[in-house]
DNA sequence: ATCCAGGATAGCG
DNA sequence: CGCTATCATGGA
């Protein structure tokens, strides 16, 4: 720890696992910092790390940190929630302490849009690059974050420097989807006010976001924490669990079962098996 | 080297 | 509707 410019802020957490929820697969841009983490909200400058239940904190005052880690989700009675199978409650041990974060939506969508077809890894790669190089250097003492550029920024961007990116064929659609919101095709902040169904409808209108990363978007930025994002991993563990023996489960038969047994908080419990299987999946066999 | 990754999309029957 | 090829890039 070092906090040699500025003296941090403290905050007691009950229920609440920093590295897990930072290293879950839902926010991409912290890195390991001294004995905690490094990174940005919005335009702020963040150090955070965890000591038991204590949250050490500096560039952000209370109010913040509460809301972007989402302090104030009733962890307790949504891990409750959870189906009772011995699947679920192996997840529920193992991923304990997660919770889904309040992102601001365009870097939360912009973000996911960079995902398709890339290993958890390769986004944070991603991010960094798009964030080095177009996004605003943010300086707290020894601690250097960057931005998420503005969709302005990246409308006005060459196709050449996101490729340079590492973006691959996602480069056009980053950059065609930074136009639309830029332009005002699309306000952000009006998906706020809308059902997930409408919400879902407009995000669908943007080039490269299909029904996966659209319901990213609505669980991640948009706290509509009963949707869950299907993916190949979620697709894994449904069919090897739920579906053991049969071959051959559609995703819409996924998507039925998992909206019919996963109850109210459903994102949650894509959260927690997702962490838990991402990381152990190999050594299971 | 070959396969696969927090997918989307057009083209096909 | 359901299936398939294709789209870049890098890590295992």
């Amino acid at each position: 720890m070092n906090f040699s410019l500025m003296s941090p802020q403290s905050l007691l957490t009950p229920s609440f696992d920093l590295e897990k929820t930072l290293n879950s697969g839902q926010v991409f841009h912290w890195v390991p910092h001294h004995g905690g983490f490094a990174g940005a909200i919005g335009d702020k400058p963040v150090y955070i790390e965890q000591d038991g239940q204590r949250l050490l904190f500096t560039g952000a005052d209370e109010s913040l940190v509460v809301r972007y880690f989402a302090l104030d989700h009733p962890l307790h009675e949504i891990v409750n929630s959870f189906p009772n199978d011995p699947a679920m409650n192996l997840a529920k041990e193992y991923s304990a302490g997660i919770r889904i974060i309040r992102q601001p939506a365009w870097e939360c969508l912009a973000t996911f849009l960079t995902s398709a077809m890339k290993q958890v890894l390769h986004i944070r790669t991603i991010s960094h690059a798009i964030r080095q190089r177009f996004g605003r250097r943010l300086q707290s003492g020894d601690l250097c974050a960057f931005s998420y550029p503005a969709p302005e920024i990246l409308a006005a961007a060459r196709l050449e420097q996101l490729v340079q990116c590492k973006l691959g064929f996602r480069a056009k659609n980053l950059l065609a989807t930074a136009r639309a919101i830029a332009n005002g095709q699309i306000d952000l902040e009006a998906l706020r006010k809308l059902s997930s169904e409408e919400a879902r409808y407009t995000l669908l209108q943007l080039p490269g976001v299909g029904e996966k990363i659209a319901n990213c978007v609505l669980l991640f930025a948009y706290e509509r924490l009963d949707v869950i994002p299907i993916d190949v991993w979620i697709a894994r563990v449904l069919s090897e669990v739920y579906f053991k023996g049969h071959n051959k489960i559609s995703v819409s038969e996924l998507k039925r079962f998992a909206a019919n047994y996963f109850g109210a908080y459903a994102g949650y419990v894509q959260q927690y098996l997702f962490h838990h299987w991402r990381l152990t999946y190999r050594k299971r066999g």
